[in-house]
RNA sequence: GCCCGGAUGGCGGAAUUGGUAGACGCGCCAGACUCAAAAUCUGGUAUUGGCAACAAUGUGCAGGUUCGAUUCCUGUUCCGGGCACCA
């Protein structure tokens, strides 16, 4: 009788589909255990060797808890949403639904072959509409929530606007400081405010706490394609198809309020069975980390008004470009000058005068001051209090041209900090008192806003209302060592900043960063920036630093510009270099002027009073002088950003929301799923929308338009793991019972590349959902194992240039060849088959010529990724039916760790059959047939069979899945060796194999007379009392070189062994008559003898 | 560029906590069975020298710690993954 696994597969896998044995309940007393795959994207490619690696890994740990005595939850599904789909329609005009199901078909027959037990009645597609029914109800909570910083978590938006109605949002700031709303003069406003704001407004500020919210964001945006490309189409500043130009491009775009979730992301790490590697990743993503907001006066502080008119002067004799950046009546470089500033205050407007008498002296309770220079300007009148300006504006203002430079230079005043009211002539002629009140009314709104703001940050915030530019840093103590600004190109100070010297420099450096993607910026090694003619003030040291703008300065980490220490980094340090900017030594002689000094543990030195200090030391110092001076604030900072949700997309997940004058409105969840519509193209919509803006009939409802974003791939992935715990369910995504029952995944398994990305928002929607009450934890993935990469293993023929003629590998030297990609199926090792080649692409290759060494013609090898197009990809399905699913099973764990990348080689899966043929034949022999035995097994046997039993368990639980499948091997060898046929030797192996080789094991179970399943037998217990030893065979070594061998009892003493071992004749001769100066013992391990 | 991981015979890999480097499998070599082949079985196989016993060398590279290092530390090279719109 022989080993037929193609008979006993087939039969076995239909048996268990019949009876429904993978299927399972949370109505039961076992204890639970979730092990889960990553969720796939099921790609017209079809699977490869590689992506079964982490499934067979996650049925061999699920088979054996099961075994274990486990009710054990192991679902499969698909994540269908995608891009690719979506570009294969653009292609081929099949629509992705289509095309996706015909996927699914393909990918779920691969991995039925494998003889997986997944319970496939819980199988999920994210792009089924019950699916994404509840991804749309996840997306509408986390729109209607927002999060309380107060109460560390989430929270329904109505709490917020309950809070507003009550005391206004002074103890909740808006989250985002850089929030941009029209009707908003600052960013604290109290209930009675609210309750007068018109419902624009309102939901306006509802949107910045929103967790779910609308904002703009650079895209992609290639012209000539019409359409928003993702980072991966674009290549080296072009698309990828056609290569046109791609530009950044503003567009509104969802987005999701991780940010807010930052610390707990960080700290629950703690709780988490993952790499350290996988922490550190998120870690680092995350990118905590804790230093010092620093104002940088620009040029001329208004706090130092008194000295401006000195330093300007100086700065002029100094170097000819003076900073100026002015409007119209305003511009100092041309026309204006202090001279004028002095002439226009001896010379007053008739309003004016009448203004002033009634300001001067405090007269209003605030102090002002007349044609006062703020920002190489000068403003009528000024409050440095209240940091309020106040305009007289003559008859010329009535231009629609002067108003929108007005406009501008106001909108420049309010970044650094002022508040700027404007009077015309006529009002203070008519009525001096009403406008005096309105100074006054707007000193006091300010001087309390002020006041909660401070209030709600919890201590003073200096920066708000201070003019400058201000710097994020995490080294203070470098303070005195900084020799320029960097600004990010997209720094909206650049504009208003930049001397009309440098105006031509900057746009063209403009223009050239706007083709840049971020990755380009961040990797590039070439030196880059544009200076903008404008100069900061140190603020500790009173030195002029230029300001720069480069690429390696991102908008959106930090504040966006950082004070440069090119004796203190890197990258500073080749940029002041390359632009010839002097550096300052703040090392001493640590600072040699060829690298920075990155030493974090060094001494500081000529920087005034941290001199002779350490580092954090410095630091501490400069922190606290800076916050008493007002001038900087500490901050805590992350690197990660608010998670774009958007898509300009069809195949995707549709937005609940409908647009109503602006105002985005959540869709009544009963009116949920909102389907994905029927289209016919998917060809973008006008201005980058997504191809749903072209289905009017869809998009235009009563008094509105619908959403035509679509939700990206992450969106159905980020919850997927809960619906699987009840998936059918109409009337919740996922019932509390159940999710209390599952609870936590127990072991997750997929690849590294999902470190940042999938992990990271499915742990953040986990978050959510707990804070609101949905589910009773707050981390989805309790253990996670990454898998590592199969690649392939590509063969090359060389083809002679310009001839239709092949040389083998060997020889190629001798000839200028091509080298060419040759499918590895028609490849024997390294040998080609010939015949097979000239067949290959339809014959392309038919009437070619072979240079052959020794008869055979040999191909090139290259380790690469599998992919279909190097032509290396090995399809599970012919291994199947050439060796079948157990043996495929056992030689994916056997090629090396899982965690491990490694290359595929087909060879060596025939010493894993081998070994199955091998067990096959302790039960069954091809002549004799039965010859297994009830026979009573020997010690030597029960030996062999339980340093099985404890080496299978703890390589399983240990995810030591390779050494497991040799242990096994060894353990067959033995038994044949020992030639063992008795069942109470080779009934438990069974049990022990059926994680690894279901199909064989569940046959010769029941060969062996068992009725039921083999995965509901009991999990052999290991017993000590059969494999102790009573001595060990101990490696002897003379001065650590092993030089022989010494069988010494196990319970030995130091001296008995020191005894034994000196009087061994080999130790002897080792130690040339010298006497041991120590002997190390180690009891069950070694004996060394030092001389 | 930044972050994470990896490197051990001809090949995949083993050595679980610093303790006999190369388990197990492939490949290769030799032999048995066979008319022959396949399958199967037996033995050998890190490198160098030697008939052998044995000796020297050896875990990417250069150092260090230790009685002892594939394992720990410092530096370095190469390869793979990620870097926010592939999933």
């Amino acid at each position: 009788m022989e080993y037929n696994f193609k008979a006993i597969e087939k039969q076995w896998q239909q048996k268990w589909e019949q009876e429904g044995v993978y299927k399972v309940h949370h109505q039961t007393g076992k204890p639970k255990c979730y092990v889960l795959d990553m969720f796939p994207y099921p790609s017209g490619a079809g699977l490869h060797v590689g992506h079964p690696l982490g499934y067979i890994a996650s049925d061999i740990f699920a088979r054996y808890k099961r075994l274990k005595g486990f009710n054990v939850l192991h679902p499969m599904g698909y994540d269908a949403f995608g891009l690719p789909a979506e570009q294969y329609a653009l292609e081929h005009g099949i629509h992705p639904a289509i095309s996706t199901a015909r996927n699914i078909n393909t990918f779920r027959k691969q991995l039925d072959n494998i003889g997986f037990c997944y319970d496939w009645s819980r199988e999920v597609r994210t792009c089924d509409p019950s699916y994404y029914k509840w991804t749309q109800w996840i997306f509408l909570q986390l729109f209607k929530s927002w999060y309380n910083r107060k109460a560390q978590k989430a929270e329904s938006i109505e709490k917020l606007v309950e809070i507003f109605e009550k005391e206004g949002n002074a103890n909740h700031p808006i989250p985002n400081l850089k929030f941009q709303i029209s009707n908003l003069k600052s960013g604290i406003f109290a209930a009675s405010d609210w309750k007068g704001f018109d419902e624009a407004t309102q939901q306006s500020v509802l949107m910045e706490y929103r967790l779910a919210y609308c904002s703009y964001g650079e895209v992609n945006w290639c012209e000539a394609l019409g359409t928003v490309l993702a980072n991966d189409e674009v290549v080296n500043g072009v698309s990828e198809r056609g290569g046109y130009p791609v530009i950044k491009k503003k567009l509104r775009q969802w987005y999701l309020r991780i940010t807010e979730y930052a610390d707990r992301l960080q700290s629950d790490l703690n709780t988490l069975d993952w790499s350290d590697a996988m922490k550190e990743m998120q870690t680092n993503w995350i990118g905590k980390s804790t230093g010092m907001e620093i104002k940088f006066p620009l040029s001329i502080s208004p706090r130092r008004g008194e000295e401006m008119e000195e330093n300007v002067a100086k700065n002029r004799e100094k170097k000819e470009a003076t900073p100026g950046f002015g409007y119209a009546k305003y511009k100092v470089g041309s026309g204006m000058s202090f001279e004028n500033a002095k002439r226009m205050r001896k010379e007053p407007t008739e309003a004016e005068r009448l203004l002033w008498s009634s300001l001067k002296g405090k007269a209003t309770g605030y102090k002002f001051r007349r044609q006062h220079p703020i920002e190489n300007s000068i403003a009528d009148f000024v409050c440095l209090d209240t940091w309020l300006i106040v305009e007289i504006d003559g008859g010329y203002h009535d231009h629609p041209e002067q108003q929108k430079l007005d406009k501008e230079r106001d909108a420049f005043l309010k970044e650094i900090g002022f508040t700027t009211v404007r009077f015309t002539n006529e009002q203070v002629m008519d009525n001096v008192e009403k406008v005096i009140k309105t100074i006054k009314d707007t000193c006091d709104a300010i001087k309390s806003a002020g006041a909660q703001k401070r209030a709600a940050a919890g201590s003073s915030s200096p920066l708000q209302g201070e003019a400058g530019v201000r710097v994020y840093t995490t080294r203070p103590d470098t303070i005195f060592g900084v020799d320029f600004m960097v600004l990010a190109p997209e720094h909206e100070l650049v504009n208003q900043i930049t001397t009309p010297e440098q105006k031509q420099a900057v746009e063209e450096y403009l223009t050239y960063v706007n083709t840049r993607s971020e990755r380009e910026r961040i990797a590039e090694k070439k030196i880059t920036g544009c200076f903008t003619g404008a100069y900061a003030t140190n603020p500790l040291t009173g030195k002029q630093i230029p300001v720069w703008i480069s690429e390696y300065v991102l908008g959106g980490y930090g504040t966006g510009a950082i004070m440069a220490v090119p004796s203190g980094d890197e990258r500073d340090h080749k940029f002041a270099r390359f632009f010839n900017i002097p550096i300052t030594n703040i090392f001493g002689a640590l600072y040699n002027g060829d690298n920075a000094v990155m030493d974090k543990n060094v001494t500081i030195y000529d920087s005034g009073f941290i001199t002779g200090l350490k580092v954090n030391e410095a630091a501490e110092q400069v922190m606290t002088w800076l916050e008493d001076n007002e001038i900087g604030e500490r901050k805590v900072n992350y690197k990660m950003r608010d998670a774009a949700f958007s898509r300009q997309r069809y195949w995707g997940e549709p937005f609940p929301v409908i647009w109503k004058n602006g105002i985005a409105w959540p869709l009544d969840e009963n009116k949920l799923p909102l389907e994905l519509p029927h289209v016919d193209s998917y060809k973008p919509g006008p201005e980058g929308e997504g191809p749903l803006a072209n289905i009017t009939e869809w998009t235009v409802v009563p008094g509105g338009v619908r959403e035509t974003n679509t939700m990206p791939g992450y969106a159905g992935s980020s919850w997927y793991f809960l619906r699987y715990m009840d998936p059918h369910n109409d009337e919740i995504f996922c019932d509390r019972k159940a999710s209390d029952y599952w609870n936590q995944v127990d072991l997750y398994i997929g690849g590294t590349e999902h470190a940042v990305g999938h992990l990271l928002y499915s742990r953040m929607w986990t978050k959510v959902l707990y804070d609101l009450g949905y589910i009773g934890f707050n981390e989805p993935f309790k253990k996670l194992l990454n898998q590592g990469m199969i690649q392939g293993s590509s063969r090359f023929v060389y083809r002679v240039r310009g001839e239709n003629k092949f040389v083998s590998a060997g020889l190629k030297e001798q000839y200028d060849t091509d080298q060419i990609h040759a499918d590895v199926n028609m490849v024997d090792g390294v040998e080609l088959d010939i015949g097979a080649f000239k067949k290959w692409r339809n014959g392309e290759y038919a009437q070619a010529e072979f240079i052959l060494e020794n008869g055979k013609y040999i191909c090139g090898v290259e380790v690469e990724k599998m992919s279909k197009s190097k032509f290396n990809t090995i399809n599970p399905d012919d291994l199947v039916a050439k060796y079948g699913a157990d043996t495929f099973r056992m030689y994916e764990m056997f090629l090396g760790p899982v965690e491990q990348s490694k290359p595929w080689d087909t060879k060596g899966i025939e010493g894993v059959h081998r070994f199955l043929k091998k067990l096959w034949r302790l039960f069954y022999d091809e002549q004799k047939g039965r010859v297994w035995t009830q026979e009573q097994p020997s010690a030597e046997e029960l030996k062999v069979l339980h340093r099985t039993i404890k080496k299978i368990e703890d390589d399983t639980e240990r995810f030591s899945f390779n050494t497991a499948v040799s242990a096994f091997m060894i353990a067959v060898n033995e038994l044949t060796d020992l030639q063992c046929h008795k069942k109470e030797i080779l009934e438990p192996l069974l049990i022990l194999l059926t994680p690894y080789a279901p199909h064989i094991a569940e046959e010769l179970w029941h060969h062996l007379g068992n009725d039921s399943i083999v995965l509901d037998a009991a999990y052999p217990v290991f017993e000590e009392k059969y494999i102790l030893e009573s001595s060990k065979s101990y490696p002897v070594a003379i001065n650590g070189k092993t030089r022989t061998e010494m069988s010494i009892a196990l319970d030995a003493t130091q001296q008995q062994v020191e005894e034994l071992v000196l009087a061994n004749e080999t130790v002897r001769k080792w130690m040339e008559g010298k006497a041991p100066k120590k002997i190390v013992y180690v009891r069950n391990k070694m004996i060394n003898v030092v001389v």
